[in-house]
DNA sequence: TCTCAGGACCTAG
DNA sequence: CTAGGTCCTGAG
């Protein structure tokens, strides 16, 4: 019952205005920076205003009355789009609790990022993204997203009052870009070529999400992989932030670096990461995931 | 086939 | 010179 909450709509400052009662196991901070996203940007008062799927917003989040605010929206966005993209409809406190009870570590890292959220993100959105981070720093692959949607994307007029917010374009408008253009608008470097390639394989049906959620853990990071730019790791990040799959244990450097630290004390390989967290955590990996990497981060551990 | 090491790769700071 | 990998190559 921790995820039962209740919705209704009001004004705020001349936009439409929907509140969420009763949201717990819920922070901003630990769900926007925690590596899954790059398009909310904290404000002053500590909201976060973002761009998803075509919409500009801004949330707020009062952790005293439990309650969720989302200016610029209404009941119909809510329940077709928001309830679903903050994952409001999953318990985490009982995924909380079965984490916390499998090790010391791991309820340390739980308790720290209590307020993490895996965000169901557009599954193109989330591909795209994932390639521009290989071997790329967190305020370039913020950049080159805001370039990619403000060359290529529709521009947001309903809503948000300062405006030059922009919808991260389609797979067809991607596709069909010529790659020395797109390095030159982008930023994005080498990995243009990856991202049009991509937009190819994308549209002829190489990949879809529907089917990655069905199969196994390792014929879903096969076909992922089967895209340009898309590894064993951007492969795990889009399943995992598309809300695809939940089994996967997308292992970066950092993670790599606070596993080997906190549960093996000595370097090991790749597979063995992976084998230990699908051997510990199962169908929670990429929850666990997500606990350990902000609580790692954050506090430098791992280097 | 498969695993593994080594080097290149756009770009911004 | 490095950064939240991937791709390509060659060896075993």
């Amino acid at each position: 019952m921790t995820n039962d909450f209740k919705a209704y709509q009001t004004a705020n400052n001349g936009l439409n205005t929907v509140i969420v009662e009763g949201i717990c196991d819920f922070n901003l901070r630990h769900t926007f920076e925690s590596g899954q996203c790059f398009r909310w940007s904290r404000q002053d008062d500590g909201s976060y205003t973002g761009v998803v799927k075509g919409r500009v917003l801004n949330v707020a989040y009062a952790a005293d009355k439990q309650a969720l605010t989302i200016n610029n929206s209404n009941m119909d966005d809510f329940y077709n789009i928001w309830c679903d993209y903050f994952d409001l409809r999953t318990d985490y406190g009982a995924i909380k609790k079965k984490l916390s009870g499998v090790d010391e570590i791991m309820a340390k890292a739980v308790s720290y990022g209590y307020g993490l959220r895996l965000l169901r993100q557009d599954f193109w959105e989330t591909l795209v993204s994932f390639i521009i981070s290989a071997n790329n720093r967190i305020p370039s692959i913020i950049n080159i997203i805001s370039n990619i949607s403000k060359n290529y994307g529709d521009m947001i007029t309903s809503g948000y009052p300062d405006g030059g917010y922009f919808a991260f374009p389609q797979p067809e408008r991607l596709s069909c870009l010529n790659e020395r253009e797109f390095m030159l608008c982008s930023r994005g470097g080498y990995r243009c070529g990856y991202i049009i390639g991509a937009s190819k394989a994308y549209l002829s049906g190489a990949v879809k999400k529907e089917e990655l959620a069905l199969t196994d853990t390792v014929s879903a990071r096969k076909a992922m992989m089967s895209l340009p730019g898309v590894g064993p790791k951007v492969a795990d990040c889009v399943m995992l932030y598309s809300g695809t799959r939940y089994d996967v244990f997308p292992t970066d450097v950092w993670i790599k670096r606070a596993v080997e630290k906190l549960y093996f004390d000595k370097q090991v390989p790749l597979r063995q990461i992976h084998q230990f967290a699908s051997l510990k955590f199962g169908s929670l990996a990429g929850y666990a995931q997500q606990y350990l990497f902000f609580y790692a981060r954050e506090n430098n551990i791992g280097k």
